[in-house]
DNA sequence: TAGGCCATGTAATCCGTTACATGATTGC
DNA sequence: GCAATCATGTAACGGATTACATGGCCTA
């Protein structure tokens, strides 16, 4: 129910192509909101025809054309009001969590597989935290001399590192406890 | 793709009606992996059709008939043959992080009225590390005595603790950046 | 007597995923 | 020559959400 105002966020912050904007949600806010190209181009299509955004036609040599997206006044009214409502609560999936309960009803071997599945998991996990860092380094090398926008951004990402951290302790202790059993 | 596992998950640990399992997703299980009780039920017809569960009928006055849910051989065989399967990336929804970037984008009374927001969504959160830290004396009481089912409980249960632990430092730093914005 | 709990469902709609489709350009 | 990147879509399916429906018992 909110695909709309993280793309209206996104457009905000720079506005862009359905191409450019499933390119920022594999990256950046992909950190906090996934979509697909396909989710994009449905949802854009429908902010479009409700005129919270408008496109640009950009002819482009040797490249498909691309529509340029702007978010407009109504586009922007329609974020603030979803700004003031509160948070939904969210939808927890957290397949591992499910996994580590049902290793008790599995054998020695299939807890040997947890075990390596957890540790593979917990490589992905580090490179994640790895490039966050980097970024952070990159995007936010003086962190006193920020805008708005930019302060925002940087709070938000250091969540994703604190996120991350917490991840690689746990799975540390979920390790030694599969070990221990 | 894994409601039916998490449902197999929840009955090995203890057999139970449609219902039961719907209360189990609001309160234990809910903790990582949310489910509506009509979701639930259509799960667990199929489930019954596929032959990984079988209901037990029981008669009781006073009351409706219920169904109780067992997991059979094959139930079992298919949620170890899952647990042997790589965990799926996680699909991230993070609507707060969507809310504080779009923050940027609006005057100070929409600023004012986040920060409210964050201040109530940290109480709630708050509450719940509470709720968690409780059941962990009332389920764990002696860590060291515990058979292997109740000891991967702990390990998930420690999980939630953990991360409730790490939002609640991240909100405090969200409160601190929107209050020197 | 009103609301909450026990117990199970149907129906409509919306959202998300997967697969498929097109076509030019640039770099290895 | 092949793969990747840029750029935009359609179609089918399945999963999730929301609303609605039934009905008896128990407690304040």
């Amino acid at each position: 129910m909110a695909l709309e105002h993280a793309i209206l966020v996104s457009l905000l912050e720079q506005p862009g192509s359905g191409y450019e904007l499933a390119g920022r949600f594999e990256r950046s806010i992909g950190r906090f909101w996934t979509a697909t190209h396909q989710q994009i181009y449905r949802v854009l299509r429908r902010m479009e025809s409700d005129g919270w955004v408008v496109a640009e036609e950009i002819g482009q040599d040797g490249r498909p054309d691309k529509r340029s997206f702007s978010v407009t006044g109504l586009g922007r009214r329609t974020l603030a009001e979803w700004l003031r409502a509160p948070v939904q609560p969210e939808a927890v999936r957290h397949e591992l969590a499910v996994k580590i309960r049902g290793a008790a009803f599995t054998d020695g071997a299939g807890r040997a597989d947890l075990l390596a599945e957890v540790t593979r998991y917990r490589a992905e996990h580090e490179a994640l935290l790895a490039t966050y860092l980097n970024g952070e380094k990159r995007d936010f090398p003086d962190p006193g001399a920020l805008d708005v926008g930019q302060r925002l951004q940087h709070v938000v990402l250091r969540g994703g590192i604190a996120y991350e951290r917490m991840l690689l302790d746990w799975l540390d202790d979920v390790l030694h406890t599969l070990r221990a059993l």
